[in-house]
DNA sequence: TGCTTTCCGTACGGCGGCGTATGGAGCTGT
DNA sequence: ACAGCTCCATACGCCGCCGTACGGAAAGCA
């Protein structure tokens, strides 16, 4: 056994990490770089420890990978929740919520993060239950201003699909597909989606 | 020296690989699994080769995923180029454009299947070039209706954007986001984008 | 102060992929 | 038939990552 470069070094002891230390850094490294970005070995460098750590808290990578999309589901659906929580009109808070997305955002949203690596099964199926909740919500709040269930729906689907192509063209073309205070004009044209109608 | 396997058992000499060859490999696996995918000992075992036979044609991988990004250009814009061949009338062309693109399609959109590997600098490259020609073209034939240019940029935007997100919500979500002939209604949505008067 | 439990450090073996070195096969021309 | 050129096979060394083994430090408790 040789000794400890810690203890050569006289440097600090440091601070043991939790199972939800792991996690977060984990779904900071799949919200970055995928799926593949979740390792262990870089994760621990880049927490100043090491897999020693890691493997006394989890099983193995894929364990990893699971508490990470378990924790970005949970502050997704809370994140989601306190953003319509201040608004209560139904056919004007849709309005808002289109503008909302785009408009008043700083980073990317996740879930278009995550489609980069839909071929994972665990992060497929966490991107379509947050996905689908996301179509339902919008096809409920456009049945309620009486448009016809099936053309809710349809539409629903296009405006998410819109969304998150969105974010796929910002992160190539960010003249053409802005975010922030500039998509204001394209937030108007995604609303179109919803409201016109059919010719 | 050991002897050669292919000897001893027999096998019929294969053909020889021509660098196209391996290109056109790399971009099957380029589109199936992306840029991690385009590995070369695995390539060379579904050709049926060794790497000896790589590194010959190739000096190292990333000169592999760069041919596949060029032959994939190629045949991108070739394909836009005889779907668009048929159709003559500026405004009613841009219509059935969008119907086909959703309608007439077995497999997805190599575009949106490059966007998750939007990281690697060279992908990022040719799907900014291929995406912007793609903007460039939708808001030309609005601009030929008579919309405003700014107008027509934001909506050409608005519209590839659905598009490319239409085949993420596809992977994981098929009933939601059909191809092919279940998404003719969808495809009238869409063109609510290009043709609908802003409220 | 010792003892136990919790947590981490380090070394190790293994695997898969990259790139290199080198020795050929197999065709081509003379 | 022989030389030369084109192309491929095999063996290496290297690196990054995974998971395990095991020992030891820290913290809580007696």
């Amino acid at each position: 056994m040789e000794l400890s470069i810690r203890y050569r070094m006289e440097m600090p002891p440091r601070q043991r990490l939790s199972r939800e230390a792991w996690a977060e850094a984990g779904l900071r490294a799949l919200t970055a770089g995928g799926v593949a970005a979740v390792a262990v070995e870089p994760l621990a460098a880049a927490l100043g420890t090491t897999k020693g750590s890691f493997y006394w808290h989890f099983s193995d990578r894929e364990e990893l990978v699971r508490a990470a999309l378990e924790l970005w589901e949970l502050e997704q659906t809370s994140a989601v929740i306190d953003e319509l929580s201040t608004l209560e009109e139904p056919r004007e808070r849709l309005r808002v919520l289109l503008t909302l997305v785009l408009t008043h955002r700083d980073g990317p949203d996740p879930v278009a993060q995550l489609f980069r690596d839909i071929a994972h099964p665990e992060v497929a199926a966490a991107v379509r239950r947050v996905t689908s909740r996301r179509i339902d919500f919008v096809a409920g709040e456009l049945e309620s201003t009486g448009m016809p269930r099936a053309e809710a729906r349809r539409r629903a689907a296009v405006a998410v699909a819109a969304y998150v192509g969105w974010w796929q063209l910002n992160a190539v073309l960010p003249e053409d597909a802005p975010v922030g205070r500039d998509a204001r004009q394209h937030a108007k044209v995604l609303w179109l989606v919803c409201e016109a109608a059919l010719t």
